[in-house]
DNA sequence: AATTTTTATACCTTTTAAGGTGTAATATCA
DNA sequence: TGATATTACACCTTAAAAGGTATAAAAATT
């Protein structure tokens, strides 16, 4: 097992958005064109992830990262 | 030459921020950790960065990747 | 409960970011 | 303008992410 943290934000903004989406890993993966491997460490937490492979699937949801100020990260997932 | 941009919105925040704190590269890169190669890529705009290091520089001025709707890409950097 | 679908884990290989260092170019200031 | 400080570029090495695939576990569907 690893030590990653599920509930952390990006992770949990993956999950949420495809799982609304109807979408598999599998799915989700030749939409975007990163590989399953990756949909996976990316929704289980992996904390070291290339930046553009990120946007890359959130770009499918209509988002991409961006610096936002601490205080206001209890709020990332505002968007629904 | 490279053909990143600079005009990125994660390279312009750290170099704003960066400037308005009087820092240099080197001294970010002392504080935050980060090497200097890292430091000076993430302000020339390299598209492909590892999301902990941005994270490592960006929490030094109290900010954080999330993914946050493209509409809002435009106010960014809101926070000054 | 059994079958099918979806997700998670583990192996290996390839690719590439990160870091260090040295040098050149640019900017800053006396 | 000349000296200093800061930034940009180019080399190489090392570390680790990404990808593919195969297997196991868990969830969902019937």
């Amino acid at each position: 097992m690893n030590n990653w943290d599920r509930e952390n934000g990006i992770a949990q903004f993956v999950r949420d958005r495809r799982k609304k989406a109807k979408l598999t890993q599998v799915e989700l993966s030749d939409f975007t064109g990163v590989g399953l491997r990756f949909v996976r460490e990316l929704e289980q937490g992996k904390p070291n992830l290339m930046s553009d492979k990120v946007n890359q699937v959130l770009l499918f949801f209509g988002h991409t990262l961006t610096p936002t100020p601490i205080s206001d990260e209890t709020r990332r997932n505002m968007g629904k």
